[in-house]
DNA sequence: TTGTACGCGTTATCAT
DNA sequence: ATGATAACGCGTACAA
């Protein structure tokens, strides 16, 4: 009943540990009565041969390690699907791993790195915030999907690479489509400042909007959202709602820095007895499946997530083998206008 | 620029390997000026430990697997949030794996036993299915969340535990609730026929429904996803629903094995110029928050996923310290009734 | 074609 | 308090 190993194996066959070892990586050198009577042992016993030990030896291992910030956000579910095929189109194997609100996404890397032997890593979600220091440590490039350059700074521009949008800009223009409607009192629900987040490069970009109107911000119509809940989660989104519609603030629409918090207060906005869109319109931003269906449609940017993560395979290849120096791809989003927004109604 | 290891610390502070051992792994008898100059090293060359050769030698490792079939599933979310406390609760750590949807979750599973020297493995999603064969190989406890236990047999009773709600039960009742405001032409949107997938169960028991009172299911208002994508998506949800409008069937209410593909049934409905509840009634299953934030709020199944997953582990536990033997623990369901819903109107 | 023996980086055991 | 050394399970030269 003890764990049964790959000696066990040899001597039930009667042969050495290499010959077993050679069927089990499925080397060609092997007699066929031989390689029956092997196979047969490790089907009877069920053995499995131990991984840890497999990459503590090997030098090869093709796999690129694939850590998310937040596996339990749904925006990158789309992108998993696609890295995972674009991965095995290469012939390399995806190593998913999932990095705990309280760990430190460098450490997970690197402790990835020389357990699973990876030829490059590709972080979704997790802001590049103070890790970037360790990030040196690690010896194969690294990529991070979906995280905006514009946060990097000088040093870090050749440690690693990004594939985004420029979500400052796109929040800049998602704010104009909404001014250009003939809304002047917009409220935004954003993520309180964190020096990287997206939440405070859309605010940014809301910012900058205005600014470039030489409009004031209110700074009152600047919500933030609870901390002590998951950030961009639709409940967020609804409360936070809550308090913008009992903050007796005229409002003709809600800039929601997530689709998820849009959906969140657009369902706010519904139970209030208001309309939408003609009471408040309601944008929000990165163009998830969920706001297609929703009812209205949610008027978002969206991001080329197809693209994003194409992209970001392609160019870690390109990484490994030497055939570029670390970039940092910017794609446009596209305002993509739904039901939840309309022309304000003069008064 | 080669890979730093344990020997290159002890060498660079000119002690034991076993000191710096010592120093990594928080044993308490050490020097204290000897401690300090090997973390200064280690922070110093930024030296990770191989994590392969550690769980190679390391006996102990208070460590449980949890093994997710379609990560992407948002359905997992809130369970994952609420295992990890718990785990933490105990002490334990967590090891989060993600299951291809080619791989067989047995063979992950027994790989991640022996690499991690797991005490226990709690699978979410996935069958159960062919694989209930190899899981004899496994040496830890394994339970299976959110998986019917009315799907196994007598021979696997024994061998893992199940935690969840009575698919089959709560579908009859959803399928009744249904009938009892009127409805006869209940299409149902399911999957195709997989021996062992919640929707078969689901679709059994809306047959329980109409033979329970003697009434003839139609055939035709048995409703496949589609093959070719994502079964229980929110776009498959809309294109069977689709199929469904354009049979010229006569339907007054549709049942969706899950809220993803009830939220895509809605949508479709109002694309088609439809009201709903007052033309067509949808009610879906799984009790996902979005469901409680769509418009309409839509009516549902609430599976008390909180219940679920701390009696999970609780059980997990349980088995671990031998205190128990493998259970099925059967949870009742909720019916939520939204806005989705309505009394049929009679013709 | 097959077997032997060494090394991968770490922890545990036993000395010191 | 610290050091030397034997496993841990496997892959791979190298020898046979």
């Amino acid at each position: 009943m003890s764990k049964i190993t790959i000696v066990d194996i040899a001597n039930m066959c009667g042969v050495g540990v290499s010959t077993v070892s050679r069927v089990l990586n499925g080397h060609p050198d092997v007699g066929a009565k031989t390689r029956e009577r092997i196979m047969a042992a490790i089907k009877e016993t069920g053995y499995v041969p131990n991984d840890s030990a497999r990459n503590l030896k090997r030098t090869d291992a093709k796999c690129i390690g694939v850590l998310i910030k937040g596996i339990t956000n749904p925006f990158f579910s789309p992108m998993i699907d696609i890295i995972e095929k674009e991965i095995d189109r290469q012939k390399y194997a995806l190593v998913l791993r999932h990095v705990g609100a309280d760990e430190d996404e460098a450490d997970v890397a690197l402790e990835l790195e020389n357990e699973k032997r990876l030829r490059g890593i590709i972080f979704l979600g997790g802001g590049a915030e103070q890790s970037s220091g360790k990030l040196k440590n690690l010896k194969v490039p690294v990529i991070f999907s979906t995280i905006s350059s514009s946060v990097i700074n000088e040093e870090e521009v050749k440690e690693f690479s990004t594939v985004s949008v420029d979500d400052r800009l796109e929040a800049k223009h998602l704010t104009q489509y909404l001014m250009n409607l003939g809304h002047k009192d917009i409220a935004i629900i954003t993520e309180a400042m964190l020096r990287r987040s997206v939440g405070h490069l859309r605010l940014e970009g809301y910012r900058d909007a205005f600014a470039e109107r030489n409009i004031p911000v209110d700074e009152d119509l600047i919500f933030y959202v609870d901390q002590n809940m998951e950030h961009f989660s639709t409940e967020n989104g609804y409360r936070t709602t809550q308090r913008i519609l009992s903050s007796n603030k005229k409002v003709t629409a809600i800039f929601c820095v997530t689709d998820l918090l849009a959906i969140g207060a657009m369902r706010a906005i519904a139970d209030a007895g208001l309309r939408i869109p003609e009471d408040i319109s309601v944008c929000g931003f990165d163009g998830m499946e969920i706001g297609r269906f929703y009812n209205p449609r949610l008027t978002t940017i969206k991001q080329p997530l197809d693209q994003i993560s194409r992209e970001t395979v392609k160019l870690l290849f390109d990484l490994i083998e030497s055939r570029s120096s670390h970039r940092h791809i910017i794609f446009p989003g596209e305002l993509s206008i739904g039901e939840s927004t309309i022309k304000r109604y003069e008064d």
